[in-house]
Parts: C-alpha cells; sequence; structure tokens
DNA sequence: ATTGTAATTGAGAATCAATCTCAACATAAA
DNA sequence: TTTATGTTGAGATTGATTCTCAATTACAAT
C-alpha cells in the first residue's frame, strides 16, 4: 500500500522506484517506533537488501516529500522521524528522565489550531506539538 | 532584572558571573528576534566585551537551564533561540517560503494542553507547537 | 593585599550527522 | 543498440557543536 504510493509519487515526479529505495521503505514500515538515518541505515546493512547511507538519507527526504515519513522533534541533537501512512496525525509527550514518547491525539486540539492558523490566513501544511516533561513513572523524581 | 535571576541561578549551582557570561547575557537580551549561537557569537566580536565561540554555547546552555532562554524549532537544521523572560509563552507559525516567524498565542491552547497532559499524568515543563506552511503572502504561490 | 583553589576561559582540535562529488551503473525510450 | 537521464556508493567535505587543556580569573579565607 505503502508502496503504491511511494511508486507513483516516485513516477510523477519522474524518478525510478529502484531497489534501494524498496528497500528502505520497507525497513520505515517494519515496525512502527521513531528511528534515525544510522539506525534504518544499519537495520538495512544487516540484511540482503543493501543501501547505502548517502542512499538512506536521500529516500528519507523523498518519503518526507510525500508525506509517508513525518520528522519528530529531538531530545537530543539528530533528526528522527516515524512514518505516517496509516496513522493519524499525533503529537507528542516526551519524558526528559527516561526518554518515553507518548503520543496523543485531541480533534479538540486539531480544530483549535486549525482556526488559529485560519485567523492569521496562514495555510498550514504540517505541525508538531511537543510537550516536554515527566511522565508517570518519572515525575516524582524530579528533574535530571 | 535578567541579570538578577542568571546571577542567582549560577551562585547557586556555584558558579561565577563573570564578564563572558554577563556579555553574553546582555547581548542575548538586546534584541528580540530568534538568533543561533553563530549570530550571537559575531555580535559579541564587535563589542569591546569580547567571548569566545566556546563560551558562547556553554553560556547559551546555562541560560537554557534557568530558563532564561527558550530553544526554538528550526527551519533549517541548527539550533534557534530566542530569550523568554519578560514574554508570555507563545507558539510558532513558520514560514516555509520565505522563513517568516508569527508568534502566536491562545489561552485555550494553553488551557487544552494542560489537560491533556493531566489526563496522562503528566507533568509538563515546556512545549513546543510549531505549525509549518505558508503564510499571507506566500500562501497563494504554492510550494517550494 | 596575598594566597589557595576551584571554576572559567579561548584557540584550535575533534566529533559527528548530514550532504556532496563523481565515476560507474541501471533503466527506459527511441 | 544507442542515447539520455536518473541512481548508486565510497569516500571526501561541510559545518555546527563539543572537547581539550594550559593559562587565567574570581572569590573566600587568611
Amino acid at each position: 500500500m505503502e508502496k503504491k504510493i511511494f511508486r507513483e509519487f516516485l513516477e510523477k515526479k519522474g524518478c525510478k522506484f529502484t531497489k534501494e529505495r524498496a528497500a528502505i521503505l520497507s525497513e520505515v514500515f517494519s515496525n512502527h517506533g521513531h528511528f534515525d538515518p544510522e539506525d534504518l541505515f544499519s537495520k538495512i546493512r544487516e540484511k540482503e537488501a543493501k543501501a547505502s547511507r548517502a542512499s538512506v538519507y536521500r529516500t528519507l527526504q523523498l518519503l518526507l516529500e510525500c508525506g509517508l515519513v513525518e520528522q519528530v522533534e529531538r531530545i537530543d541533537k539528530h533528526a528522527h522521524y516515524e512514518h505516517t501512512f496509516g496513522h493519524k496525525h499525533h503529537d507528542h509527550l516526551i519524558c526528559l528522565r527516561c526518554g518515553k514518547v507518548i503520543q496523543l491525539f485531541s480533534e479538540k486540539l486539531e480544530k483549535l489550531q486549525e482556526s488559529l492558523c485560519k485567523k492569521e490566513n496562514f495555510r498550514c501544511v504540517s505541525h508538531t506539538l511537543e510537550m516536554k516533561g515527566y511522565c508517570e513513572k518519572c515525575g516524582s523524581k524530579g528533574r535530571k
């Protein structure tokens, strides 16, 4: 399914659906957590189907472009991603102590955001809400 | 005022309020836009009061820790900051075409976020809402 | 003032994610 | 098959950020 979407996107763009891109796509959709490019690269390296680091970065860019993947805010400083096809948009609560990420969705929140954009005549194409703090388990233990 | 806060924070931490830190602090509060470490460094370099790049980065870290400065989401990939003392919290609309940043505050939104955190027993210490899209001027012109 | 000591500084080196280069390779249409 | 165009990977490059460490400074105690 995501394969079809990606293939069509590439076609429309005059690009090719190569085996490297296929391998990267399938790895991206092979599980549901967040990942970073280096993760992705090394997981791909372990399999028969290989791709270079450069291709991983390039393909990630394409996946962002066609909306199959979104960039997620970072606890540390490098980029994190998650695939989004088949998932509803959601926001994140990020625990500063244990790194746990809680996903969250609120229809009310989405609506409110929309209306705020409208007020500014801003055409929103994506948004990120990230709340950092302490999760239930870590909450009582205070700060880092 | 922010000077007092910073000084007390440093003291509590067993650190010193040096002239370099003072220079950096005052530069950070000398105007109200976003900035990045390199900006800050070069502006400081132009003045009599100097500080090294290393000190800029180190001091920025301290300013984050004590809450005088917040990290803002990035359009490109490097870190941006803004000082926050004396400002209400606000969110950002970021134009993907011209880079314009519109600040935004909604009491309703804040309240809603709070209640979502409470539902998850999450103690939120900071949050960032960033909506990316096209501003009024750029909106009609479509995508990059 | 002087001294002791622990924090701080700056210049440049080091790190590290991300991007770029470019020659060799694939793919599809003519 | 030829041609044109897109793609690949290894390694080099970039560029922001962090680290190193000897020299310096601030501050409290003499």
